[in-house]
Formats: C-alpha cells, sequence, structure tokens
DNA sequence: AGAAGGACCAGTGGTCCGTA
DNA sequence: AGAAGGACCAGTGGTCCGTA
C-alpha cells in the first residue's frame, strides 16, 4: 500500500492567509491501500472566519459513487474562492487576502504527487498508466481534499511555472521586475511567455521537446498559446533572415 | 510539401480478390502541399462486377467542411464490406471472396504512413503532433481513400500484429499451424495473446514497454484485454511462486 | 455460424463566461 | 477593473451490437 503524503498544510509557509483562515485541510489516518476500496478519511475543515468542522467521510479516492458536492456534514456557508495570487518576489509571503507565487508553484508540486499517487494505483491494478496530469488526476486532488486545485487555473499558469522551471533565475528576476513596477498578475503571466519562445528557439522551436526534457515539467500539456507563439515566432524568424537582416518583429503585438 | 504514397494498390500482391473486384483506389496528382488548403484529388473507383466511376472531389485531406459520406458521384451501390480474413500462411495469397493475413498487417503499415501524413501537417502548423494511431488519423485515411481502414477493425487485431512485430517466427509458426488445423481467423486471434503474455512476462510484465521499444507498435495503444492478461498472469505467477512449486494455471481460461 | 464496421457512449482536453 | 473556477463542448478512446 502506499502513503499519500496530503501537505496542504505546507500552505503555511508560503501564505499567510492561507493558514489563518483557508480550507486548512489536514487527513488522518492518511495510510491508504491502494489495492483494497473501503476504508474511512477524516476531513477538518475550516471556512468563514471562526467555523472549524469535522466530517467522517467514505473513502472515495478510488472513484465510483459520488454524491452531490455541495456542503459537507450539511452546514451552510458559500463555497469560498481562493484568495487571488498577487505578484511575489521568490521567497516573499503574501499579505492580506492573497496568494503569492511560490503557492501557486507549489501547486504545481503538489499535482505531480497525486499524478504519481494515481499512477502507483494504475500500475498496481494493471490499467493504463496516465504520463500527464489529466482530468483523473485533477479528480483525484479533489477528493483526496486538495479542493483548492482545479483544471482552469493550473491550465491558465502552466507557462509561468514552466519557466520557473527552466530558468530560475529569468523567473526570479521577471517577478521583481513586475513587483517593483506594481504589475498585476495578468500582466506578470503575459511576460513569462517571452523568455521561454527565447527558450525554444534555442531548442529548433521544439517547445514538446523542451517540456518533455524536464521531467517536472514533462507531466504538463504544453499551452495552446505558448505552442502558437513559437510557431508564429519561428516562421518570423524564419522569414526575416532568409529575406533581409534586418529585424522582423510583426508577432511582438502578441505578448 | 510532402506527397503521399497512396499505396493502397498494393492489394495486389496481398490478395487476389482485392484487385479483382474491389475498392482499388488511385490517387492522380498524389502530390499536395500540407501548408495551403484546396487542391484537388480525383478518385477513381471500381466497385461490383465492372462498373468504373470517376469523379473530381475537393480535395478534404485537411478536414473541416465535410457533406454526408454516401454514394460518390450520385451512383447507387450498396456499400461493401471487405471480404473477411482467413488464416493464411506468410506469403500465401487469399483465393475466393477472402483476404489474407499479409493483407491485414500491411493495413497496420499503411496506418503508420497515415499517421506520419498527420504528423509531417501537425508539425507545419505548429499543432499537437500525435504519437499514436488516434480518430484524428482514422479520419485522415478515409478521406484519403482508404475507406478498407476503419477503428474497430484495426483495434480488433492489434495484438496480432503486435506478435508479427515482437516475434517473425512465432507469428508464422502460429499462422501456419492454425491454417493447418483448419481453425478460424478467430481462433487464431485468440491464441496470438498468450505468446505475447510469455514476451511480457520476459520484460518485468510491462506490456507498455513491450509495445513502446518496437517503433512499430509504438504507435498503437496497447488493446484493454492484452493488458488484463498480462496483469492476471502477473498476479498468478507471484502467487504460484511464493506458494509451492506448482504450476497454477486457473487464468489459463481466459485464453 | 463467424466476421466487418457504423455508430454510440462515458469520460477527455480545453477554455469560456457567468460569478464574486 | 482583475481574477478564480463551474460548467460546457467538440472531438476521443473504446467497443457493442445491428448487419450481411
Amino acid at each position: 500500500g502506499d502513503t499519500i503524503a496530503m501537505d496542504a498544510l505546507s500552505h503555511e509557509e508560503l501564505s499567510e492567509e492561507a493558514v489563518q483562515q483557508e480550507k486548512e485541510v489536514a487527513v488522518s489516518g492518511g495510510t491508504w491501500d491502494a489495492a483494497v476500496g473501503g476504508g474511512k478519511k477524516k476531513i477538518r475543515r475550516r471556512t468563514g472566519k471562526k467555523k472549524v468542522i469535522e466530517v467522517d467521510q467514505e473513502n472515495e479516492l478510488e472513484g465510483g459513487d459520488d454524491d452531490e458536492n455541495g456542503d459537507i456534514g450539511g452546514g451552510c456557508y458559500e463555497r469560498q474562492r481562493e484568495h487571488p495570487f498577487i505578484v511575489t518576489e521568490p521567497g516573499e509571503v503574501a499579505r492580506g487576502k492573497k496568494n503569492g507565487l511560490d503557492y501557486l508553484f507549489h501547486l504545481y508540486e503538489q499535482c505531480r504527487e497525486f499524478l504519481i499517487q494515481v499512477q502507483n494505483i494504475a500500475k498496481e491494478r494493471g490499467e493504463k498508466c496516465p504520463t500527464k496530469v489529466t482530468n483523473q488526476v485533477f479528480r483525484y486532488a479533489k477528493k483526496a481534499g486538495a479542493s483548492y486545485i482545479n483544471k482552469p487555473k493550473m491550465r491558465h499558469y502552466v507557462h509561468c511555472y514552466a519557466l520557473h522551471c527552466l530558468d530560475g533565475d529569468a523567473s526570479n528576476e521577471l517577478r521583481r521586475a513586475f513587483k517593483e513596477r506594481g504589475e498585476n498578475v495578468g500582466a506578470w503571466r503575459q511576460a513569462c511567455y517571452k523568455p521561454l519562445v527565447a527558450i525554444a528557439s534555442h531548442q529548433g522551436w521544439d517547445v514538446d521537446a523542451v517540456f518533455n526534457a524536464h521531467p517536472r515539467l514533462a507531466i504538463w500539456y504544453v499551452p495552446t498559446k505558448l505552442r502558437q507563439l513559437c510557431h508564429l515566432e519561428r516562421n518570423n524568424a524564419t522569414a526575416s533572415s532568409s529575406v533581409s537582416g534586418v529585424a522582423n518583429n510583426s508577432a511582438t503585438c502578441l505578448y
């Protein structure tokens, strides 16, 4: 059997807010034999200001009978959204109702751990074994209590995580620069494309190869927009080098 | 641009019937620039006994506007099915309204060529590039005129092709034995599982690794049943070796 | 009966857009 | 305004079962 390392609590080091008021998920009795069904997990959930709820819940990590995902335990709280991200420097803890970028990147590491769990279960059972973070993995993460992980969010920032993996220094510099300039997360996110396209250009414009060469990145699908930017920039580079020596920046508008 | 090598005519060497009366597909002007749309292809189609039809058709290989796939050219013939396979020895041409196993395996090679075409187009356009024979490839094959290729058929016999790739000698012997015994295709197909499970057992029971190690096989999804048989046989082997030295054949019934 | 393949279906990758 | 994520949708892998 495998032990599920539920590290949702590591929020602590990454976001002040996260641990003060938000979805702190602890799983007691975290061992769980993949080959057997059943078992129990206990979810402690603190929402809103002070409410602390304890619920016993059937272990549903293996999928199957799933009832509505409304209030757990019959209480009545609005489902809280995650606090929005702000641009933070490396090591900086976000203050107020915000999450920092170290926390964002930590979510990608968590997904990787959930994928590894799903892979181990699949191997154990002789089933198809995913190589990427799929819907199945997001579903597993949710059932494991990591309700703060969801597909749209993770897909939205994949290329930011890619830069973090492939060129930590460049990623850190970009964060400092955008924080200093007081830019919002959206602007920082946009800015992450350009250095990635430059990296791809040095690898024959093959973004897939760039992703696959890095073990932590290989499990993520290449985002459509990054793929398109690399394609456009490649054509651009080919055209400008074959026509004249003058720089051709017509694709720059896309960033 | 790439040249589509349309080798549907190579039926000739593989099946007497196939070339006498059946879907002989010739593409004139087979060059086609992947980067551009449009263009024309000409399909010459001989169906039934003697009818020969010529039709001009918009090139639809790139997908897009697809009208109904009924009669081409407005004629009225029942859509002929492929002749059923019979167990043939290596090199043997099937007689009568039958297709032989060399022809079956040839279809897998054709699918590989269609996949390569699809991959080249995707790379050219900077789109996601399939590594396996996907729905997209089957659609492409159909539009290229290879209407005798379809997904259910190809998936049905994948493991037979796998044996052919991985152990040609064993595959050939099996064909000779089953032909001699007068067995039908279904029986031969069933018999192909066992030697494959034996091969997997020598590779740590990892069928996926076995498929991926062979370049022509790696493009095919591992069939569910083969995966299950390997899993069962692995558990079986583990159980019998850990309990006693006596052979445990309780999974044999699955073959 | 044995076999070929149209067509269906549950669950996927992808992301929009109603929400806060 | 900027951002998080429920929920939708087109096209997938998988194969059943009405057909010949």
